[in-house]
DNA sequence: GCTCCAACTTGATGTGAATCAAGCAACCGG
DNA sequence: CCGGTTGCTTGATTCACATCAAGTTGGAGC
């Protein structure tokens, strides 16, 4: 099957299973299925126990939260190649947090428990999941000092620079989830992430397109003496 | 010595070595050291490579990131008992944020290469390690999310709430910590989180005095109409 | 094609918290 | 005891961003 093929040459080159290792891919995928969604979907609901890992194999799927009060925000997005587990898996504990498609998704879905063995007995895929788990502590952090230091536009910039190769100093970045979930994932309204995009564009960084922004100089994007 | 079997029956405790068990515990500390610091001291610098991982003893240290313009801010702040390894130590990368002592301070120091001998050897220490990196993401994304959907002064309640004991309706919280670091841990100025904490007195739920918040009625600190 | 609805943008106004600017207590060394 | 520094509070003002309120655009369904 061509499209098992090329999943399993997007799993290999996720940092999470080249470290894991071939064996413990292998094993596993054994008992996974994948899972074909459409934008929208409630993959799991906070407050629930999971019972599945999930890896994105195409399009994003978002940590959305809701406190108290009912309302609501993306705390991240995972796109295509990410295992994003929720470490609630390895706790044992309710998801603090939904998991909500933004586009239309495939997913891996890994039975949580035959994980949770795997974890027990492999050395090395423990090893993937600690550094998963430090590398995924690391962009929480990295969002608190954004959220706490940086305005508005800085922080659209910053997202958008970091979905642009490193080196290049030009690219195109998709954007197609959808403007409310990017705004939320930047703390921002949709108002501001709009009004925002325009800016970047009158300053001549990026171009839009319907569901893309061309960077067009990265320097200029992320110049410090932008506000 | 008095002083050592009172560290490790605190350490005993943690929730961390409770879980990695005797042995590793054992193994950890006898390469270790502790060291007695005042305040304001720089335990590392952001951008350094990791040597030691803290287990702090007594006092708070702060995480505190600092931005390409200069700006400082606490990302998070560690009290007795907590291991805070910055996962910098697991992937071998460099901090992304300082650790700077909030009060007079007495830190564990454990070799960072005796700790990624024991995480590769020990699985019920790389178990703890998982457990704890899990519960550290899971720290960040409730401050994501206070950071998005709170107002500054549901924060400040939320976060003297968290300090008294889950079942009690009341109690007294310390605030060692100089309040300019609170402020930042909660993402506000000092000024605000001043007027805040009047104005929770005000409202009656707690009670001000020198470096202490007793809180008098936690389901009025919590209420939910609260702005 | 046209209609309807959701997603997004654009504009006008409001506001929570930052900033700016004094005060004021506690603490230190002399 | 006293001048100076440091940390905190209090008050006046400003501003970035949210909120409220229309547009506008683009599909999806018929």
């Amino acid at each position: 099957m061509p499209d098992r093929a090329l999943n399993s040459d997007l799993l290999r080159r996720s940092p999470f299973f080249a470290a894991a290792g071939e064996a413990a891919m292998e094993r596993l995928l054994r008992p996974s299925f994948t899972q074909q969604l459409p934008r929208s979907t409630v993959l799991f609901d906070q407050g629930e126990v999971p019972n599945f890992l999930h890896l994105v194999l195409a399009g994003s799927v978002g940590l959305q939260a809701r406190d108290e009060a009912g309302a609501e925000t993306i705390v991240e997005i995972f796109g295509a190649g990410e295992l994003f587990l929720a470490p609630a898996a390895i706790l044992g504990l309710p998801y603090l947090a939904s998991g909500v498609t933004l586009t239309d998704v495939r997913v891996l879905m890994i039975p949580a428990d035959v994980f949770r063995e795997g974890i027990a007995q492999d050395p090395a895929l423990s090893r993937a999941m600690m550094e998963l788990l430090a590398r995924h502590w690391r962009l929480m952090v990295d969002q608190v000092v954004d959220l706490k230091l940086r305005p508005a536009e800085r922080r659209v910039a910053r997202f958008l620079a970091r979905r642009v190769p490193e080196e290049a100093g030009a690219g195109a970045v998709d954007l197609q989830e959808p403007r409310g979930a990017i705004a939320a994932r930047l703390g921002m309204t949709p108002e501001t992430l709009s009004r925002t995009l325009n800016a970047l564009e009158a300053r001549g960084a990026i171009r839009l397109s319907a569901k893309r922004a061309d960077v067009v100089d990265r320097a200029l994007l992320m110049q410090t003496g932008l506000r």
